[in-house]
RNA sequence: GCCGAAAUAGCUCAAUUGGUAGAGCAACUGACUUGUAAUCAGUAGGUUCCGGGUUCAAGUCCUGGUUUCGGCACCA
């Protein structure tokens, strides 16, 4: 997918047509006041205060109407320039430009603005020249917006579009979007036979299907033998917890409203676990530390439940019961810089063996103006941001800084991937901490018999593995690979009485080589089986007729080919353990 | 939660300005015994998301709610 912030004239383009669509909406609603209009990955928005007035989706096409008979009129883009005087004189009935204005930094003497015609916009450009060169674009969704992205303010009215330099490159995005829907995971799933939701059981909690159920296995079984590989020690803790554990943590007071209500029982109040972060703490201090035991690595494969907001929930990539693949890594200061690096490379190389490429890293910071939502200690989070940037330079990977995304206890690394459909999010994370083990008052005993803090590094490779499914279904367009895949061989005699004894002798020695396998005897045609084999997504289907039958051999179709290959049953067996075993991806 | 839209058979979708809810696929039954993406015929399948209202008449109009979708906000 096209990124148009990436191509200066695309981006020049675009900013245009928001330009453009301003043009067009103060047309058509005289009283329209203007927020802002930038251009982004995606092509472009722009935020409008209509008053009373709403836009709905199916107002959008009279609005590109008149765009186009703006663009038609061949306005010269002019840019003009102002004193911060000037330009507070011009725009004084427009609070939404006095706002912009008088934000702007003293010294910054030259205000610009953009005329075509009868419109003229505050905007720093720049621009194409004339009105003219907008010709192929396309509003493609409105929505609500908050004014300054506060949800405290007014919301404003949103209108996306995107704009390209011709129609061939317009329609090629178009279907690009087409397409996208097609592998989102909600279809997928459904197609599948991943997941299912109900009304009955509640929003946001997803039930597993046996397909899916296995897809789960596998990818939990994956990631634990990972762990254990590298000293792990997995643990179980109660999916709920007596809520002074969420006060000590500080986790009550930051997020309360997105935890389920606190449960009375016998003057005893309870919550349902929205992390198990403060478990692990307790668990640590179940023990007396020596520093020879450190670094010690406390994993889980845990479900939480979270009341995330009913407009933020989405397929199983948001749910309100998630499974974290999460780990506690208590370490000594000393240990940080080493075991930071191997979650990274353990992130990286799940990534590599899942065929994962399309990723970035954010470095999230604390807003050092924010004293309420982090844990006041400058100098603790100073030497904590400043470990985790010394890391990443070490190990070398590109790497985007978000200040004020860090969690209220400690800055984190965040690995994000974008979904067909909508933000991107993060699938991955590594957090250090120094604020929960003060808070729980853990410490390890060190060289000089002196008892010191360790440190946390909060860290899941899989950050939901609910959301890594429905990422994973996207990236392979629900064509995984055979270690992945619910049912991995079909079986089908070409005809049920003549080769069914056989067919079934070959499912039986599939069985008994532990491959999930299916036997579809049906009366049916081979190309009615083939191709529901084939809409499965199923990696190997078994075609046995009668030169099959004789020779005691095995003809298979991989998924999507339209060849077979005949090879003997033990060559078959080999070929299918050696590609499950390795955790081959499929070609 | 906020702004907008949508909800019809298991799935994908039809149903003029309000006038008898249909089709394809799937399911089931039967015939056909099949060599690489759909054999033929038949059967069954619905409180049109849930309440309330307008009307001689509501899938369609009004109203309250639920869920989903597109965004915004939130995301330990």
């Amino acid at each position: 997918m096209i990124n148009i912030k990436e191509n200066e004239e695309l981006d020049k383009l675009n900013h245009s047509c928001a330009h453009l669509l301003a043009q067009a909406v103060q047309h058509l609603y005289p009283h329209a006041k203007f927020w802002v209009g930038p251009s982004i990955a995606e092509g472009f928005y722009y935020d409008i205060d209509l008053g009373d007035d709403v836009i709905k989706e199916e107002d959008l096409e009279k609005i590109e109407k008149e765009m186009k008979k703006c663009s038609k009129s061949a306005k010269n883009i002019v840019r003009h320039e102002l004193t911060k005087e000037e330009a507070l004189e011009k725009f004084k009935d427009d609070p939404y430009k006095i706002d912009l204005i008088s934000r702007m930094d003293e010294n910054d003497t030259v205000i610009s603005c953009y005329t075509q015609g009868d419109f003229t916009d505050l905007c720093r450009g720049p621009h194409v020249s004339n009105t003219k060169e907008i010709k192929y674009f396309k509003l493609l969704k409105v929505s609500g917006a908050y004014w300054k992205g506060d949800a405290n303010n007014k919301m404003l009215q949103r209108i996306y579009g995107i704009c390209f330099e011709n129609q061939e490159d317009l329609d090629k995005h178009l279907q690009e979007l087409a397409e996208a829907a097609e592998r989102d995971h909600r279809k997928i799933g459904k197609d599948l036979g991943i997941y299912m939701m109900s009304d009955l059981v509640g929003r946001g909690l997803p039930m597993y299907l046996p397909n899916g159920f296995i897809l789960w296995n596998e990818l939990e079984n994956y990631i634990r033998n990972k762990e254990i590989k590298r000293g792990y020690k997995h643990v179980q803790t109660p999916p709920l917890g007596n809520v002074e554990l969420y006060k000590t943590s500080g986790h009550l007071d930051h997020y309360k409203d997105a935890m389920f209500p606190i449960m009375e029982v016998e003057d005893e109040q309870y919550v349902l676990r929205p992390m198990n972060c403060p478990h692990h703490m307790v668990m640590y201090a179940n023990d007396i530390h020596s520093y020879r035991d450190l670094p010690l690595r406390i994993a889980e494969i845990a479900r939480d439940c979270r009341y995330e907001t009913s407009g933020s929930l989405k397929g199983i990539e948001r749910v309100r019961t998630f499974c974290q693949n999460d780990s506690h890594i208590f370490c000594t200061p000393d240990q940080i810089e080493s075991e930071f690096k191997n979650v990274v490379d353990l992130i990286l190389e799940c990534y590599k063996e899942l065929g994962i490429k399309d990723f970035k890293f954010d470095l999230a910071l604390r807003d050092p103006k924010d004293k309420v939502k982090f844990y006041p200690d400058d100098e603790m989070w100073d030497k904590a941001e400043n470990a985790l940037r010394k890391i990443l330079d070490d190990i070398g990977i590109p790497y985007r800084e978000m200040v004020g995304d860090a969690a209220f206890y400690g800055p984190k690394l965040d690995v994000q991937v974008k979904p067909a459909v909508g933000n991107e999010f993060s699938l991955s994370t590594c957090q250090i901490d120094f604020c929960l083990p003060m808070k729980f008052e853990l410490t390890y005993v060190d060289s000089d018999g002196s008892k010191k803090t360790p440190v946390v590094l909060h860290r899941a490779i899989f950050g939901s593995l609910d959301r890594t499914i429905a990422y994973y279904l996207e990236e392979t367009k629900g064509i995984l690979p055979t270690w992945l895949a619910p049912v991995q061989v079909q079986v089908m005699p070409v005809n049920s009485e003549y080769q069914g004894e056989y067919a079934k002798e070959v499912y039986d020695l599939l069985m008994d080589n532990n491959i999930r396998v299916e036997l579809d005897d049906r009366n049916e045609k081979l190309g009615y089986r083939l191709r529901e084999s084939q809409i499965r997504k199923i990696p190997y289907t078994l075609i046995l007729g009668d030169q099959e039958k004789d020779s005691k051999s095995i003809s298979y179709r991989l998924f999507g080919e339209k060849d077979t290959t005949t090879v003997s049953q033990e060559e078959f067996i080999k070929l299918l353990r050696d590609e499950i075993d390795n955790h081959k991806l499929r070609k």
